[in-house]
DNA sequence: TCAATCGTTCAACGATCTTTGAACTTAGGA
DNA sequence: TCCTAAGTTCAAAGATCGTTGAACGATTGA
């Protein structure tokens, strides 16, 4: 029931780069970067995207690392892979997450505190 | 003669981050910021591709805002865009560059300083 | 002028990506 | 038990990607 997770020394700069380099795929890593430490349902996601979209967007960033994906029961609890990208890639995703929060840096997304709750 | 750039407010971060996730891109940014300041033809780089194909990595960094090319007679001098981009989005380039350095981070390719000369 | 150099453009190809909807699986609750 | 909710999987489709080789244009130098 497990999904295959790369270990650290498996993640590639590359790979990882490519899954952010996508709308869907960021605004999925803003939102839960405004949730750290927290862990978020699939369903948290679904207005960007269908469900088949979405899951399509999770396991491509689950298989470059950028996220975890625990099962419980039949849910699948999301979480950033934080610290292991700090530790692979220092300063990176604080860099990504910095500006992705910043107006513009996204076209077609919103400002995060733009939202009104 | 001039080659469209975009300003640096139409850099966007997902276009950027697709750029630079591509093993043979990420060498060519390697391979510039190892010339910082500098500025390098396209021939600089033949060892990581074929003309063309090089040719068509190089205009889509350009027009992500990566890189800037200028004509020079028959020659095209390649160089960083580091202040646009440190100023659009701190922090990033750096921590690519500097894990782009580091054995292992992109499979496929050797540390530079593993490389006689 | 002629030839060589430097790089772009084009068409083609196979591969990968993104999206969709329908069918399916699995777990939990009434 | 049966139903529902949460996600996955699959096939299909159209788009984009990365690579190649051939043809082309533009500049430089002999």
């Amino acid at each position: 029931m497990d999904l295959p997770h790369p270990s650290i020394d498996q993640i590639s700069l590359p790979t990882v780069l490519g899954a952010l380099g996508d709308t869907t795929r960021l605004a999925i890593v803003g939102e839960l970067a405004r949730h750290e430490g927290r862990v978020l349902p699939c369903s948290h996601f679904l207005h960007l995207g269908s469900k088949s979209n979405l899951s399509y967007h999770l396991a491509k960033m689950r298989e470059a690392g950028v996220v975890r994906v625990e099962c419980c029961g039949t849910r699948r609890l999301i979480s950033l892979r934080r610290a292991d990208l700090d530790t692979r890639f220092p300063g990176l995703l604080d860099s990504i997450i910095a500006t992705a929060a910043t107006r513009g840096a996204i076209p077609g997304s919103q400002t995060p505190t733009s939202q009104p709750a």
